[in-house]
DNA sequence: TGCTTAGTCGAACGTTCGTTCGGAAACTTT
DNA sequence: AAAGTTTCCGAACGAACGTTCGACTAAGCA
């Protein structure tokens, strides 16, 4: 924490800082439109001060983009260790997602809105580790699937839908109004996993972590 | 179609051709990364001529979401007029978006990319067409509550959710791989209306405009 | 102490931006 | 044919852009 670095200087820290103040802006802006003065202002650092902790400003959005994604792979990966059960997984999945979403608002609006600001050297990375996250959950439904317990719709088509009805919670979540992040992630499991029509035997069911896995009990499960 | 405008210069049908060209660029770079002079190159019009056929830039952009908003809504309420139940209408309104979505896939990426890029005078105006789309469909949902028919759900997330399902569309919908309008509305009707669990009774129900209305069978009417 | 390296920063570079202007050209009305 | 109106457009405006340069200061090491 403390500028324990070789150099006294703490530089590392200080990239940190431009970081998120830069995801802030973008965010806020758009990428397009946001200029390094504008960063400059935000961070308190001179213009040409800012060219030593990045070389360019597509660089800098690279970085933000990466970060972001990194983080919440890696927690997902923790959190999905703890079952295999497919539907607690997407139910972890939803949760994960969503959790992040809405404590990293700024650097999620970034991955969500600047997908295609990026440019060739670094979009192709990005896209990489895109996929692998979007692939994740697609294993997961398609492994549900396998077990007969969807209905049998197409496993792209439903995983990028569900995909669509996360990141979108960025356009219209309101802290004041919405739900916090538990009850969020808990609806949209229930409407991807479940339906919004009443249903006959509905109400048995429950996608909560605490809950034991599914005995399988015939047919499909 | 001819010109036969008092003038017989057609400029009536030249904007129409900027918007068009203009739509498909802002597309394609997004609003901020388009110079006017992109869309002088794409029309062959001279950069100074553009201005003669709106007022600046914003305006350009305020022009292609109104007209787009406008045809959608139009549509949209000429086709929920065939009924009022309302599960056919929320099937409608999907059918209805999709379709618009995938046959006017430039606009409909400005529309939903673009919310932010509009300033004072024209953001205000955009809202309130948006605020009457997304009231309608509001309002539907509201009424399958009332009927009891929902799990009661937060109107208001549930809406939403389909809202971001449908229109995250265009950061993945390919022509060549995905489902066309039809069948891709209907998919995301089932995913909504109904989910994604195989529940006992999901096979008796069909929300297409030609199945006759529901008869009452208890409950609230 | 001096030498080297890491970090800072004001000033300027060339380019592109949205928009304007004034007059030429095309068409309509008398 | 003259006058009036609409449409066109080359050239230029000031402002803002991303990035660079080179001189500077402060820290780490001998």
């Amino acid at each position: 924490m403390a500028p324990r670095t070789p150099n006294g200087r703490d530089t590392e820290g200080k990239l940190q800082l431009i970081l998120r103040h830069a995801a802030q802006i973008f965010a806020a802006q758009g990428y397009a439109s946001t200029s390094i003065r504008d960063i400059s202002r935000a961070t308190g650092l001179p213009l040409s001060s800012l060219y030593y902790y990045f070389e360019s400003k597509q660089k800098l959005l690279y970085l933000i983009q990466i970060h972001a994604f990194t983080s919440i792979l890696e927690e997902l990966e923790r959190r999905l260790n703890v079952t295999t059960e497919p539907l607690e997984r997407l139910s972890v999945f939803i949760r994960n997602h969503i959790l992040y979403f809405l404590t990293h608002p700024a650097e999620m609006k970034v991955l969500a809105h600047e997908e295609d600001a990026l440019e060739e050297p670094f979009k192709r990375q990005v896209a990489a580790i895109k996929r692998r996250y979007y692939g994740l959950a697609r294993g997961i439904f398609e492994e549900l699937s396998r077990q007969g317990r969807t209905n049998g719709l197409n496993a792209r088509i439903a995983v990028l839908s569900l995909y669509g009805m996360m990141n979108w919670v960025y356009k219209w979540h309101n802290p004041k109004v919405d739900p916090r992040a538990e009850e969020l992630a808990e609806t949209m499991a229930r409407i991807f996993l479940h339906g919004v029509l009443n249903e006959r035997d509905r109400q048995s069911e429950r996608w909560e972590a605490e809950r034991p896995a599914l005995e399988k009990a015939g047919s499909s499960d």
